[in-house]
DNA sequence: GTTTATAGTTTGATAATCAAACTAAATAAT
DNA sequence: ATTATTTAGTTTGATTATCAAACTATAAAC
């Protein structure tokens, strides 16, 4: 493929990161959350408990940063910690009902927008394109 | 297409944000710039001078905001404001030099992802997805 | 000419972030 | 088994980011 291509898909990607980006921003702001505090509740709502280096690492900050973040969810009734019996040092973060209620509304705005995308093209173009994008997420 | 096919590219789109959301992390993390002055730095350089009212909106910041930044960046020397000679309120935020040496590099490491992107797919598949990714940035 | 709108800044307060020092529990070494 | 080391998370102290609201200066409308 052509240097040319090369740099059409560089920006083409980095458009779609930069349009997500202002969506998830938007979306954040009718919920009286940070955008941060919202990334924090859907990761822990994906991919279930955690523990509080992996999901730092997810957020991209130290383990400083998040106890402070998971501090402040907690107080606020989104998230708790739950003590790991297997090991005293550690727990997993999960979400309480009132955070599974943000969770399950920031889905659905996901999911309208999935259907935004998928109705611009037909089944086979929609497979095709979600086989692609699997697979780059497996590598990158 | 299904309820569950939706499901899949909701999460298929999430995750590949989340892994594009700790790559720009992961690279700001080597300039010594925060993620936010990377970003400022990335849109400035591609979408050109630009005022600080777009700008702001494409940071998801308020304008005070951004006076902050923009302060910052240009004492280090990384933009400048170019006063707009039609409408003495307004000016153009655009990359110094040292600007741009910074955004060429990021930009490098952009070509690089996109490279890695591409070669997992035959040229027709790569077509294919870059011709979707392309549509959907145009309607979302 | 006076009012109104627009572009950006400043201010005052709060929240986010980091690095480094710290606590407590688990594992390894001897 | 006792001690040393690693691992998981917290605290502290300082800096940066952020917002809303008040403010300044220019442009446009009337």
């Amino acid at each position: 493929m052509t240097e040319e291509k090369l740099t059409q898909l560089s920006e083409t990607i980095i458009q779609f990161y930069e349009k997500l980006f202002s969506w998830e921003h938007g979306i954040a702001k009718n919920t009286g959350l940070s955008p941060q505090q919202n990334h924090t509740i859907e990761i822990v709502g994906s991919d279930g408990p955690l523990r509080m280096k992996p999901l730092a690492e997810k957020l991209s900050v130290t383990m400083g940063t998040l106890t402070v973040m998971i501090d402040r969810l907690e107080k606020t009734g989104y998230v708790c910690r739950q003590k790991d019996p297997e090991d005293g040092r550690g727990f997993n973060i999960m979400l309480t009902d009132k955070g599974e209620v943000v969770h399950k509304e920031h889905h659905a705005y996901h999911l309208k927008l999935a259907e935004d995308i998928i109705s611009l093209f037909d089944p086979k173009e929609a497979s095709g394109f979600l086989k692609a994008l699997r697979k780059i997420n497996r590598t990158i």
